[in-house]
DNA sequence: AGCACGCCGACT
DNA sequence: GTCGGCGTGCTC
């Protein structure tokens, strides 16, 4: 995202009422329209408390919703006989810190999203609901000091003894919330305090204290470019400044992360840590409760609605001091913010993709300088975005070229296959590779990014093939399940004996899945285990973590899997990695496929020769010779950037330009296009000099998915400005536009992909 | 987005 | 006769 964000609108300036003028509030509303809804105070409410940011319940349409004031006026445009009260007010004081606040301001005018809903997504589920925003009242349950397990009235009752028995243990007492967890009763335990023999008390939420040590654990030493990074980054504390941290896998990133949040904590400020949409939330989190002796919450999806109110909370509070989460989290509230990290700020799954269509990493930034702390991005394989902020200079640039430790770089090899037979996916200089660091003893990591058995199903006699009725897409055939499936939406259905239309019975699977290779791999490889590790494989809660245990083991074995098997976890005994197919990247349309596959070779290979042993990565390519990939292999990714961003600047496309990306989904294929036709007209009207490029209708690359038949239309502009004022005006013309009811659509600015 | 109203097809 | 399918319209 670029640095300029239109000024806000909205101060919170307090409320003066003129005297006899009735007071108006505007409100913002969970509902997708994009404007304010005005009321009238709730009957008998002090005008003082009417303060910009505090939530209020008010009837709307045939139901109750939760809105947030935004600002008052004497008058409103609704006629008077329309216009109705609110019911309660939920706050003595605004929700929000004055900095969230902007920020989610900013975010609806920047993703041209509706403010009620915005504010939607910032907020915990309770608050949206109308929850008081306070630390509930604690209620715990104490055994009386008296109290025996063996007294004469408990006879009879052995369940209050067990549970008597339970409280015993406990001392300090059993909140009433966690009784479940030790499989007690609220009945059982009334009876026993009918007795006397227990107590249930009530205690005000107390913080707990700040630590004064922080460290449970010594910091490890640092090389000298860790230190050098460290000082330029201590050296920015206390003041607005995004940094890139542009670090190779192995090369320590972490614990200078690590160490500067030290510095921060002995400061006495609060840390949010922002990390991608993946399952290494347990990792980071004990990575984090190994050093340091702080108060540490990580909002992940398990937790209860309840307990993700209490983070927010206490983060607002100032009583954590380290906030670790993925997207969302970018919106806790902190009241002593010191540094903000987005660690893997390449990652995609920082862009929310549907709905509030906003990039976490972007909104980072905008939050640093609200809160005026620095921002840390961190990556192995940066986005070309913040590649060209470091070089713009709108980031400060780090670099850690220097593996930790012994370890050397892996080497890209790259293997034309382009007229070499494949067996199960693999060529035979890569099954030959594969041989010799097996009878080494070591392990072999091979990455294929296709679940299933095979991408197709054919008819050798009539080249029918296997289609999803709803999606314009092949079915996946999935051999074990004896199942055809569409992975672009959830239909399956069996796999039929004959072709459906010449009733062949020669069904052949093309192309080959992780399922398929996995079947190949064992009878290639029969000495060796095969661990498979993709969505079908590791259904089961526990079997992730026993094939993890197997690979830690160090034996010899075959990794074999797809996306996940790519992010995050070590396997020091793996010294050959095999990708199977690099090519869609080169091949595909979207501009942004070639950055992605490349980010993603780097990230596999950066899995191989952690410790002393080099690894070695053969990437089987149909396009071996591409350049990108040339330069990728022979140079490293950030020279294969510098020629990535080059082609996009020729190109006019980002971060050279600016992009929108208005989608239509409708039931009937014409809609959609007719609805983004009018669209088109109507934003040529708007912008006559031409600064914003229009390029559409086109049906979406793929044009139907789940039923709908959808259409885009792209808005390119080489400044942000323009683009920015049109989008306004456009999208309050859009949103009165009969046909758009027919049609589901929406704007995404700054798109990652067009699908 | 919800949630109503309203008008046509298969069922206790 | 009604239950319920989703088209259309509205929310201060």
């Amino acid at each position: 995202m670029g640095k300029t964000f239109a000024p806000a609108c909205y101060a919170r300036r307090p409320v003066f009422i003129r005297r006899g003028c009735p007071v108006i509030l505007q409100l913002a509303l969970p509902s997708p329209l994009r404007r304010l809804f005005d009321y009238l105070p709730p009957l008998g409410c002090n005008p003082a408390l009417l303060r910009p940011g505090v939530r209020l319940r008010v009837p709307f349409g045939r139901r109750e919703v939760v809105g947030v004031l935004i600002r008052t006026q004497q008058h409103s445009e609704v006629p008077a006989d329309k216009l109705r009260a609110a019911l309660e007010l939920l706050d003595h004081e605004p929700l929000l810190p004055d900095s969230v606040w902007q920020l989610a301001l900013r975010t609806a005018q920047y993703y041209q999203h509706s403010l009620g809903d915005t504010l939607a997504w910032a907020l915990p589920s309770l608050l949206r609901q109308g929850e008081a925003a306070q630390m509930p009242d604690q209620w715990i349950w104490q055994a009386a000091p008296e109290a025996r397990a063996d007294d004469p009235s408990l006879n009879r009752a052995p369940k209050q003894q067990a549970a008597l028995r339970v409280l015993k243990q406990h001392p300090h007492g059993i909140q009433h919330t966690n009784l479940a967890r030790f499989d007690l009763q609220k009945a059982t335990l009334d009876n026993l305090q009918s007795k006397g023999l227990v107590s249930l008390t009530c205690h005000r939420h107390q913080s707990k204290p700040r630590p004064s040590q922080w460290l449970h654990a010594a910091e490890l030493p640092l090389n000298s470019e860790q230190q050098t990074a460290l000082h330029a980054l201590s050296a920015g504390l206390g003041r607005f400044q995004p940094y890139l941290l542009a670090g190779v896998t192995g090369s320590g990133k972490t614990e200078v992360y690590l160490q500067l949040i030290h510095q921060v904590l002995r400061a006495g400020q609060q840390v949010l840590v922002l990390i991608p949409e993946i399952n290494l939330g347990p990792q980071t989190l004990s990575r984090f409760t190994e050093r340091f002796n702080a108060r540490i919450a990580m909002l992940h999806s398990n937790l209860t609605d309840r307990e993700r109110l209490d983070v927010w909370l206490k983060a607002r509070a100032g009583e954590l001091d380290i906030v670790i989460g993925t997207r969302s989290a970018l919106f806790t509230p902190l009241a002593k913010p010191g540094l903000i990290v987005v660690d893997e700020e390449h990652d995609a799954s920082y862009k929310q993709q549907e709905g509030l269509r906003y990039h976490a990493r972007d909104l980072a930034v905008l939050r640093g300088r609200l809160e005026n702390v620095p921002v840390l991005l961190g990556s192995a394989t940066p986005s070309l975005e913040s590649l060209h902020n470091a070089q713009q200079g709108r980031y400060a640039q780090l670099k850690l070229n220097q593996r930790a430790g012994h370890a050397q770089p892996p080497k890209l090899l790259r293997l034309d296959i382009k007229s070499r037979p494949l067996d199960g996916g693999l060529s035979q200089p890569l099954l030959g590779a594969m041989r010799d660091t097996l009878g080494k003893g070591q392990q072999v990591l091979v990455f294929l990014n296709r679940r299933g058995f095979a991408p197709t199903l054919l008819c050798s006699h009539c080249g029918w093939q296997a289609e999803c009725s709803r999606c314009d897409a092949r079915l996946t055939l999935h051999q074990r399940q004896q199942r055809l499936r569409c992975h672009h939406c959830d239909s399956q259905r069996r796999i039929p004996e004959a072709c459906p239309k010449c009733q062949s019975t020669e069904l052949l699977p093309i192309g080959v899945g992780t399922e398929r290779s996995e079947e190949r791999l064992l009878e290639l490889f029969p000495d060796y285990p095969v661990l498979r590790i993709d969505r079908d494989s590791t259904r089961g809660k526990h079997s992730m973590q026993a094939l993890f245990a197997q690979i830690q083991r160090g034996e010899p074995c075959i990794l074999l899997g797809t996306q996940m098997l790519a992010k995050g976890h070590h396997f020091p005994q793996v010294t050959l990695v095999a990708i199977l197919e690099a090519d869609g990247g080169l091949f595909s349309a979207d501009f942004r496929a070639a950055e992605r596959m490349a980010q993603q070779i780097i990230q596999v290979a950066g899995r191989a020769g952690r410790d002393s042993q080099p690894g070695r990565v053969l990437i089987q390519s149909q396009l071996a010779d591409h350049p990108l990939l040339v330069q990728l292999c022979e140079s490293g990714y950030f020279a294969f950037a510098e020629q990535a961003l080059h082609e996009r600047r020729q190109a006019g496309l980002p971060p050279f330009s600016q992009m929108a990306l208005l989608r239509a989904e409708a039931n009937q294929p014409a809609l959609a296009e007719q609805f983004l036709q009018q669209a088109c007209t109507l934003a040529e009207g708007l912008c006559p000099s031409a600064s914003v490029e229009l390029l559409g209708p086109v049906p979406a690359p793929m044009a139907k998915r789940g039923g709908k038949h959808r259409a885009q239309l792209l808005l390119l502009s080489e400044q942000r400005a323009p683009l920015h004022q049109l989008l306004a005006p456009w999208l309050a013309q859009l949103e009165s536009l009969p046909e758009g009811r027919k049609v589901r659509w929406s704007l995404d600015v700054d798109p990652i992909d067009t699908y």
